[in-house]
DNA sequence: ATGACGGTGTGGCACCGA
């Protein structure tokens, strides 16, 4: 099975390439992070005629998350229990495959800003608080899957200018310490399971020609849980969607689980 | 140090993202 996240930078703008994308990709979940659009706005019906189930939170111009996928989504879990938030950022759910329950969980993590602001403190917060709920989670569902826009490079060959964007935002010690404390819970960060090619990154800034030029950050991350890792046979970034008109800033990442 | 690009909102630009 075939699991996959991208952030599409509106759902409103980008549900053409989605569907287009998902014809060409017919991945058995697919995790959707910054829908800028309410509920009530969410384009159910065409994702539905694509032949998937969905489970949405979403959230007026910012945030909004979604979970899209072949089986049907229980046990729905909308942002982190017990953690005060305004923003629409988690969406958790279980899906039954034939090596047993799968849980999911979606999550697009705060931005932050820059080191010292408001949004930096509220990023550490909020990190801090998924750590904590997501040991639990692995407690119940040892088959767990964290993916989505982790808003942090966690090693330098996951930026394309190391050196000069050392300390700053999605680069910060803070950051990639919380990054390794979720692997230590018990998760791999699945595309490092594998061989890969240098100077591979998820997303690439608009402006300066940034994907031309391939001054990218690798920021949207699958993690398997200890009990999945063995599973996985593959995990890559499609780069093909970045080249598309009017593209999201990001590309999806995909992982292939035998069973 | 700044802005570049793109999306959203009720706009004439500002704010935010990463």
């Amino acid at each position: 099975m075939q699991i996959a996240t991208w952030n599409v930078n509106s759902l409103t703008v980008r549900l053409p390439q989605v569907l287009d994308w998902l014809a060409a990709h017919p991945v058995d979940v697919l995790a959707l992070q910054e829908l800028k659009l309410t509920d009530d706005k969410f384009p159910l019906a065409a994702l539905q005629a694509a032949g998937y189930h969905a489970a949405v939170f979403g959230q007026k111009t910012y945030n909004g998350v979604a979970l899209l996928a072949r089986s049907p989504l229980r046990d729905v879990v909308r942002n982190i229990p017990g953690f005060d938030d305004e923003q629409a950022r988690v969406i958790a759910a279980t899906i039954d495959t034939p090596g047993g329950a799968l849980r999911l969980v979606n999550g697009y993590f705060v931005n932050g800003q820059a080191p010292g602001s408001d949004k930096f403190a509220y990023k550490l917060r909020w990190l801090a608080a998924l750590h904590d709920w997501l040991r639990t989670e692995l407690a119940q569902h040892p088959r767990l899957v964290l993916l989505g826009d982790f808003n942090v490079a966690p090693e330098d060959r996951d930026s394309y200018d190391p050196e000069g964007l050392r300390g700053t935002i999605h680069h910060t010690p803070e950051e990639r310490a919380h990054f390794q404390s979720l692997l230590a819970l018990g998760m791999a960060d699945a595309y490092r399971l594998f061989e890969q090619p240098e100077k591979s990154y998820s997303w690439w800034d608009y402006r300066m020609l940034g994907f031309q030029k391939n001054r990218g950050l690798r920021i949207d991350h699958i993690l398997l849980s200890d009990a999945l890792r063995g599973h996985a046979s593959a995990c890559t970034i499609d780069r093909a969607p970045r080249k598309n008109p009017q593209p999201s800033d990001h590309a999806p990442v995909v992982v292939t689980l035998a069973e």
